[in-house]
DNA sequence: GCAGCATATATGCTACATGCATGGAAGAGA
DNA sequence: TCTCTTCCATGCATGTAGCATATATGCTGC
C-alpha cells in the first residue's frame, strides 16, 4: 500500500493534528491537564497536550500516544470528541484536529505531574454552557488562565459531552479510584453536571442499575457511619476503556 | 498567514476528507444518498458523496460544499459525526475522513436525483448495532450491496447517532415536509429508533413539548377522518439548521 | 341524506421513577 | 452508655409513560 495518494501530493493540504482534553475530579471540581508551551505560537501559554498524526498511525493511536509520551499516561479512558477545523484555528498554517478526551481518577495524575511538568487547573462553566461554547479554566489564585489556540472551545466542548453521557453511560467511574462510595460517585455526577443532585434518587437509580457491584468493605476513618464499598461492575463487554 | 507549517511540509502527513451520510425517510425506512464511484479504487461501487478538503476551507465548509456540488443540495441539516481515521482504510494512501452527517425530506430530493446521478437504498439495520458497527443497504432486489471504504460503518454509526439524539434533540422535524401530521413524525422516530411507540405517550409528549405549533389545517385526500397538520416551532435560536 | 367505517383525538387508569420527608442503623468519641 | 453524624431504608406525593376506552370526524357506499 501507497503511503500517499497519487496526483495530490503536489497540492498543499491541511495538516493533521490530534489533541487531548484530559479531565480528573480534584477537591470537588473538575480540573483540566495542561502544558505549558515552550515555543511559538503561544510559548508559555497553557494548552492541551497534543501532536501532529504520523502518516502510518491511525488517529486514536496517536491521541493513545500523546497520552503516553506527554503524560506518562496509559489505559485510561480515551475518546474520539470532536474534529476541529477552522481555517484559521492555528498561526502556524492550516491544522486540523481531532480532538479527544480522557477521563483520569485523580490519584492516577500524583505520580506524573512532576515528571512530566503537567499542570491541574480547575474549569469554570459559564452559566448558560453555549453549544460549541468555550470554558475558563483558572489557576490557583482564582484568575483565568488563557488557553493556547481553540483549546478553551476544546474543553467547552468536552464538558457538553460529558453532561449527556453521564446520564446513559458509566463515564463517572472513570474519574473515580476502583473502590468508592455512593457518595463519592454522587459528587462526580454533581461536578459534571454542574448542579445538585437529589442523594435518594441517585442511590436508588444507581443501585438499580446493575452497575455497582458490592465489594464488602466499608470506607475507614470517618467519624460517623462508614459507607459502603462499591465497585463498577464489568458487564460482559469491556470496561469500556480503550487502550 | 502561512498556508503551511513549517518544517513539516517536507514529511508526509494525512490527506483529509470529508463524507457525507445523507439519510431520508422513503416508504416508512430510512435511506442513505449514494453515488456511483466511476474511478479507482471501488469503481462501480456506490459511496458515500465525499471530497478532500482544501487547504483554504474549514472542515465543515467542506461538507457544505460536498452536498452543494455533487448532489445540488443546500442549506440542509447537516452535523459533524465522526472522525474516521484507520491508517487502511483507503487503499490509495493514507486519507483521514471528517464524516458528516445530513438529513433531508424525500420531497426535496425527488429534483436532483436524476440530475446529479444519485441513489437511494434502504438501511438495513443488524440487531443489536453494536458500537461503531455497520449496517447493510439493500437495493430494490432487497440484496445487501457492498459499499465502498468504510461508507458501510459511517452509516452504521449515523444510524445510532441519530437513535441517541432523537429523543432529546429535533432532528426528526428534519426528515419531513414543512407541515406535517403527528403520525407522520411518529414514523419518523420509529424509522430511526426501529421499533415500534406508544400513539398516545407520543402524542402527548410531542404536544407538551412546545415544538410543535398548529397550523390549522388538515391532511386532505385522506379516506377517514383526517389529522391535524403541525409546523416545527423555530425556538428564537434558529431552526436548527447549518448552511 | 344516512349508516358504516377507519382513523384522530381526548380521557381515565395503572405502573413506575423521582423528589421529599421520616426514622432506624452503625460506628466513633466523650 | 450516651451522643453525634452520616448511612441507608421506607413511605408518600407528584409527574410521566404505557395501555385501554370512549368520542369525534370526515369519507364511502347505499
Amino acid at each position: 500500500m501507497e503511503e500517499t495518494v497519487e496526483g495530490l501530493d503536489r497540492f498543499p493540504h491541511p495538516h493533521l493534528a490530534v489533541d487531548i482534553a484530559l479531565l480528573t475530579l480534584h477537591a470537588g471540581a473538575l480540573h483540566a491537564l495542561l502544558l505549558r508551551r515552550t515555543e511559538a505560537p503561544f510559548a508559555g501559554a497553557l494548552s492541551l497536550p497534543g501532536s501532529f498524526v504520523r502518516v502510518r498511525e491511525a488517529v486514536d493511536a496517536a491521541a493513545a500516544r500523546v497520552l503516553a509520551e506527554k503524560c506518562g499516561l496509559r489505559d485510561v479512558f480515551l475518546e474520539q470528541l470532536f474534529t476541529f477545523g477552522d481555517v484559521k484555528r492555528d498561526p502556524r498554517g492550516r491544522v486540523v484536529s481531532v480532538a479527544h478526551y480522557a477521563l483520569v481518577p485523580a490519584a492516577r495524575l500524583q505520580a506524573v505531574m512532576t515528571a512530566y511538568d503537567l499542570q491541574l487547573l480547575r474549569i469554570v462553566v459559564p452559566w448558560p454552557l453555549h453549544q460549541g461554547g468555550a470554558v475558563q479554566v483558572v489557576g490557583e489564585d482564582q484568575k483565568a488562565v488563557r488557553l493556547a489556540f481553540d483549546h478553551a472551545d476544546i474543553l467547552g466542548t468536552t464538558v457538553q459531552r460529558l453532561r449527556g453521557k453521564i446520564d446513559y453511560a458509566p463515564v463517572g467511574f472513570e474519574l473515580l479510584p476502583p473502590q468508592f462510595t455512593l457518595l463519592d460517585l454522587l459528587e462526580v455526577h454533581q461536578a459534571v453536571l454542574g448542579r445538585e443532585l437529589n442523594k435518594d434518587s441517585f442511590r436508588r437509580r444507581l443501585l438499580s442499575s446493575g452497575l455497582l457491584s458490592a465489594t464488602g468493605r466499608q470506607r475507614s476513618g470517618v467519624a460517623y457511619r462508614p459507607a459502603a464499598l462499591f465497585r463498577f461492575r464489568a458487564t460482559g463487554r469491556g470496561k469500556g476503556k480503550k487502550a
